[in-house]
DNA sequence: ACGGTCAATCGTCTATCTGCGATTAACGAT
DNA sequence: ATCGTTAATCGCAGATAGACGATTGACCGT
């Protein structure tokens, strides 16, 4: 079987797929932004027009909890990192991570 | 304790949220994306080296009607096109929103 | 008209996301 | 040591994603 036409002269013996580890990537990075507020935080974070958790609550429709939960996913794509400053957490951009999103996306 | 009564009353004296609608928009286009499988669907149609669904499914370890959802999602991001070609359909990349979305995680 | 091929949809199941209030934890200041 | 501020976490609910097999639908050939 498999007598599907040559439709690129690629090798349609199936070639599976390759690991492909930039998918992963692409695709978890992409997912850190898959949605509307985590956008908005991560511009709010990349124009520092806030740095802390409580300034993000206070521009968002959010509550407190609901913010945290993004920030954390943001936090674990690496994405967005924090630093411990007191009782306060200074959350803001990582610049090597977004630099990283923005090749990735650009090669596609 | 203190008074956490009026959340969202007291929201007046910040700028809110603007309505800023690319959030959604690149938020739904990163959401397309967010997943290995459509990225790699996707990679195979910029490639040109799958343009039907029985293509990308031997290319695939996923089922037919997996790979069918996932198109089914890139569609309606509008990434992916597909054209009636008789019986079968015939995948492309809407080069358009892929241009978008690259410009609008460039502009981040 | 009738199969055969290809893709979309249906139904189901599980897992995860999203949101919130309430609670807990960490820290600085008094 | 205690209090007030700030952020993280817990528990809950509803909604949705993701995967699959099975079915349906569309179309081309004979």
């Amino acid at each position: 079987m498999a007598k599907k036409t040559t439709r690129k002269g690629c090798d349609t013996t199936s070639a599976e797929l390759k690991p492909d580890p930039t998918a992963d990537e692409l695709a978890g990075l992409a997912w850190a932004i898959a949605h509307p507020a985590r956008v908005q935080i991560l511009r709010l974070l990349i124009k520092r027009d806030a740095c802390m958790c409580g300034e993000i609550v206070s521009r968002l429709p959010l509550a407190q909890s609901t913010v945290s939960q993004h920030l954390k996913i943001l936090k674990e794509s690496g994405l967005v990192q924090g630093e411990v400053d007191g009782p306060k957490v200074c959350y803001c951009v990582n610049e090597d991570k977004l630099q990283r999103l923005k090749q990735l996306v650009d090669g596609l």
